[in-house]
DNA sequence: CTGCCGCTTGACGTTTACGTCAACGTAAAG
DNA sequence: CTTTACGTTGACGTAAACGTCAAGCGGCAG
């Protein structure tokens, strides 16, 4: 049972990025397709990873970092020592995208606030136009 | 009462940012301020704008487009086309945010599944050594 | 065999967002 | 009045994240 694979174009067009992007991320280290000769490769957890790397880039993650984070995801257990030390670095993604959650929040209240603004504007026009019309 | 105004150090200092990427943003239209001969005067409104085009670079956001969401705060209410017109862009802002809000949300998720595994992987190790001590 | 299509590897260009001098102005302090 | 500190304007440099050719390979349709 080996699952479908995918070429470059394929990938591209689904995750609505060029080929040249996928071969950046590859020299990055962010994907590692199989090669069959000289062609690209691509299974499914290839996709899961570059899924993972476009939500980080929506995110304003740099790709370095993304890498880091995305490489969390398949590190084989090991032992206690690596273990502890990936907790911690969970613990401080968590805060960043905490950080994050809160500035979403805030600039989403303020748009709320700006609108009512808009409308409390837009509504006093149209009383203007109704005392005073043509 | 005129109130506190700040110079570029001070600003750059709060903000935690150099006073090139200041300038920078001068030169970019994001703040505009006022001038005492050459030098530059920042004003309470000048502080605001910046703490809100850092929030949209902690956001991901480009500066471009930082530029049109912090004009957006204050423009003045002019007529009812461009009112309609700003609350056009406001709900569009607003998917945005929701979509960030959303990709968050999930890398939350994610990142709280991967703390259960690596918890989950501690405790076996854990159990082992008590098993076939030293 | 020829042509075309898709894939691949360089290599160089570009944009964004600043960093880093260099050279100069100016205003208070000794 | 010179030093010192802070501020200002270029001009050039740079790192990240791709875009854009150019040139070449491999299969297969005609």
């Amino acid at each position: 049972m080996a699952s479908r694979t995918f070429t470059i174009a394929e990938i591209a067009e689904e995750l609505g990025v060029t080929h040249r992007t996928i071969r950046y991320y590859e020299d990055k280290g962010l994907v590692t397709p199989e090669r069959r000769g000289t062609q690209r490769v691509f299974h499914p957890r290839d996709r899961t990873r570059l899924r993972l790397v476009l939500r980080g880039k929506r995110l304003g993650f740099p790709l370095a970092e993304i890498r880091t984070i995305v490489d969390m995801y398949d590190e084989q257990p090991g032992e206690s020592g690596q273990l502890t030390y990936l907790l911690d670095q969970i613990e401080e993604r968590r805060g960043d995208l905490w950080q994050r959650r809160h500035d979403v929040d805030a600039a989403l209240a303020e748009l709320d606030d700006l609108e009512n603004r808009c409308r409390a504007d837009l509504a006093r026009l149209a009383a203007k136009q109704k005392e005073q019309p043509r």
